[in-house]
DNA sequence: TTCAAGTGTCTTGACATCAAGATATTGCGG
DNA sequence: CCGCAATATCTTGATGTCAAGACACTTGAA
């Protein structure tokens, strides 16, 4: 089955014999998946109420494990995003009671970010929910390939996760 | 070598071994690496003084061929945003004389966005650097697997691609 | 002990995005 | 040929994000 990537590389063939284009094969499709993805997840959150970007906060202190607290800090580099946009994130959902500031006790210019318990509610709702529709997705592939695409991924982003930046 | 989504996927387990987390596996990793790989687009066209959405729009419009011309709704499906978005983008990009706006002469309700001679310089200019980044990323794998990698993605994207929605 | 560099979080201001609905035009069924 | 649903684009208002820098505290070297 051909999709829009294919359409684009051959146009750029087409257009630029010049170049070789064969990089997009793998990474307009990486972007173009995550955008589709992004989509589908606004749309099965929107039933309990929740919007995709306090799934990804609330469930980061949710694996964290009792007492489901982390900084600031950590939650950027699970979530990343902008020191800016967390504390925003933060503020939001304080006022929503799904989570709380302390202040850390080991470092007086730090932070924790607690959850409530509805807040813990909300993410394990919400996640098995995210699971039922990622599986679907994937009923695409066998198990098999599943394996082999994710080892091929984490080659590609280990390095990114793995350097300070 | 493990990234954050074998940290992600180990934590999940510990803290709700009774749900079956595999999907993560693939689909986290493929939405976190598109925020690792918009990131990276940022900085490497911030030296052409380009926003990857405009690339993204000016791209669109060069591999068409000539005349470099599409309308706005064509444009949608190559770049994924809403309909109020692509306007707003049409908008600033005429501003900066990148595109200009003509009168579909087949639709009266139609519009159809042409790359100027300065919008195509740009496009072929910044597509030239994001290859080179884009080649630097997949350097970790082999053209083998990188191909393997393609086709396990387009088995996912194509769905996606071949709906009306 | 002191101070300079580093770290962790928050503030600010500009801007891009989305959802929903308004407006204009087309084209099909009757 | 008429009326109405479908189509194509734009407008509006709310909101989320980012980059840059401010501020407070910590750490290590002399």
């Amino acid at each position: 089955m051909e999709d829009e990537v294919d359409r684009l590389v051959a146009a750029w063939r087409r257009e630029r014999p010049d170049l070789d284009v064969e990089p997009l094969e793998v990474l307009s499709r990486v972007s173009r998946l995550a955008r589709h993805l992004d989509r589908a997840r606004r749309i099965a959150f929107a039933e309990h109420h929740l919007e995709p970007w306090e799934f990804d906060v609330l469930t980061s202190l949710r694996r964290a494990g009792p007492p489901y607290q982390l900084s600031p800090g950590q939650l950027l580099t699970q979530t990343l995003v902008t020191s800016g946009t967390m504390t925003n994130r933060i503020d939001r959902l304080t006022k929503k009671n799904l989570v709380e500031r302390l202040p850390d006790p080991s470092d007086r210019r730090g932070v924790l970010v607690r959850l409530t318990a509805e807040g813990r509610d909300k993410a394990d709702q919400s996640l098995a929910g995210l699971l039922d529709q990622e599986r679907a997705i994937l009923g695409e592939l066998s198990r098999r390939q599943r394996g082999e695409l994710a080892g091929l991924l984490r080659q590609l982003t280990a390095p990114f996760d793995n350097v300070p930046g």
